[in-house]
DNA sequence: AGAATACGTGACCTAAAGGTCACATATCAA
DNA sequence: TTGATATGTGACCTTTAGGTCACGTATTCT
């Protein structure tokens, strides 16, 4: 968790994410492409911290690789970490668990 | 929000808001000491950059200052980022939120 | 085969992060 | 007022992060 936490860190990584939740499956030049002001090697260092973190899944497909979008660690941090602080967050699970359980409407 | 990231990449720093939600009030000489592998200082820069990020609110009393924790940024990045990529999280709030409104019960 | 394309690696540089220390300041207590 | 306590500051050091580049390898196309 604490990769997920570290590759969240930084602005550009976040915008990474950011581009493939709206366009999933890009290879690393299309990304590079749309990060003029970095060259493609300053993409590729942080697609590493990416995939480190497990956030960015690399599929080889022939000379290229295809990148993917995996929301699941961004999920667990929400869950076992988030949710003990974000009270709003939390008490909108119990109510949600109440309304589910009938806990509320006894 | 860029501050706030960046301040919870950091495992001490974390650790630090662990404590604070553990025993919230808590002067910097108390924190210093739970974390004796690091001096005051170290522990005071990480405070800096909690501070920083308004995730940790510094009340001065007398000689001393008095450390709360604030979750709100924390809420903050989990609703107008996290839910973004956290589908459980995103319906769970749709959920709760049909759940307020009736829109569920019509 | 040869050229173009797509990605990978290692060296390298600079700036920033993490951490310690000597010292300064403010406050309380006697 | 003197001494102990609590925190603040700036200099300093070491490691890491972010970034670029020259070059190497694999793959596709003709």
């Amino acid at each position: 968790m604490d990769a997920v936490f570290r590759a969240l860190a930084d602005p550009t990584r976040r915008e990474i994410l950011d581009t493939l939740f709206a366009a999933d499956g890009q290879t690393v030049t299309q990304l590079a492409e749309r990060f003029g002001e970095m060259t493609r090697f300053g993409v590729m260092k942080h697609l590493a911290v990416l995939e480190e973190a497990d956030l960015v899944i690399p599929v080889r497909q022939g000379r290229t690789k295809l990148l993917y979008l995996n929301p699941v660690p961004i999920e667990q941090v929400a869950n076992r970490w988030i949710s003990k602080y974000a009270a709003r967050f939390t008490s909108s699970l119990v109510a949600l668990d109440q309304h589910i359980t009938g806990t509320e409407e006894a």
